[in-house]
DNA sequence: CGTCCAGGTCTAC
DNA sequence: GGTAGACCTGGACGC
């Protein structure tokens, strides 16, 4: 294990990051070839880098990030390493805005010692496709067909080309994913030829976020649900995530008896464009003990 | 063994 | 623009 990085758990405004938040931030987040290890709290994953596959593992130390390989990266490939880890934990994404917002927030006070992060895989093609295979299935199916494509990758996650060259009978005899699986090769098929860059979603100055959740909703297999979910990936945080598990949560956490998902969406508008993630973390606080 | 449905979406009215 | 019905899969459940 090599030493990568260490940089300081601080967002762009300054405000902290919270490690255990940021790992728990989703379920996607532990999906292959990325899982948690518990005790102490590290998270770990696989990813490529140039012709090799890299496990990077991160943990905090203090009030820092430290990364780890387990191979000796040259400078090149350390600097790209570090720019992953950078993306997947939004490093210069500015949440203050949203801290200042919610202070003293009977809700979402707490939020403010280091939540909201929404932990990102280090390409937007990833956490598309996963996305994907989170909908309309139970959640063991959507770890049986994340574990096929990584298993595609080589032990990391399988990039766009590798996808769009893969013949849909591996999609439908290996992995199982049924009619997801012609969704899934269609879009990598348009990220190969260039007409879809998915990367570039990240690009604030370039598109704003209606335009973003437009683009994701032309994609196949991309409805209401998972454009948001994108969206929170994104860092685009003004859509609710609305479905199966959400709803009832919300009952729950709430009290309510019964709310349509226009009620829900109302209930959130007045934190503005952290609406989406208001509702999340409102969520999800119980995933983390403060 | 059939039906339902799980962190929905698409198509056709 | 709003709403049925179909859609892959496989685990849970009722009969």
């Amino acid at each position: 294990m090599a030493l990568l990085w260490e940089v300081p758990l601080v967002g762009a405004g300054g405000e902290p990051i919270s490690f255990a938040r940021t790992v728990h931030s989703h379920g996607c987040a532990q999906l292959p070839p990325a899982e948690v290890v518990e005790d102490p709290l590290r998270y770990r994953r696989r990813l490529r880098i140039g012709e090799r596959i890299v496990a990077l593992t991160m943990e905090a130390r203090g009030n820092e990030l430290a990364v780890e390989s387990d191979l000796k990266l040259g400078a090149r490939d350390a600097q790209k390493a570090r720019g992953l880890v950078a993306k997947m934990f939004r490093l210069d994404d500015d949440l203050s805005p949203f801290y200042a917002q919610i202070a003293g927030d009977e809700r979402l006070g707490w939020v403010t010692a280091g939540a909201g992060r929404i932990l990102a895989s280090p390409t937007v093609f990833e956490d598309v496709v996963k996305t994907i295979c989170t909908t309309n299935c139970a959640w063991s199916a959507t770890i049986r067909m994340t574990t096929a494509l990584v298993e595609l990758g080589g032990g990391a996650f399988p990039d766009a080309a590798l996808l769009a060259r893969t013949p849909l009978k591996w999609y439908n005899d290996v992995a199982r994913m049924g009619y997801r699986g012609p969704y899934l090769r269609t879009i990598a098929a348009e990220v190969v030829a260039g007409r879809l860059d998915l990367e570039s979603f990240t690009q604030r100055k370039r598109y704003d976020d209606e335009t973003i959740e437009e683009l994701l909703l032309e994609l196949p297999g991309v409805g209401p649900y998972a454009a948001a979910h994108i969206m929170q990936l994104l860092g685009r945080h003004r859509p609710l995530v609305l479905d199966s598990w959400t709803r009832p949560a919300y009952l729950r956490l709430s009290g309510r008896k019964r709310a349509v998902d226009g009620t829900i969406r109302r209930a959130f508008a007045r934190y503005g464009e952290y609406a989406g993630l208001a509702f999340w973390l409102f969520l999800t606080r119980e995933w983390v003990e403060d």
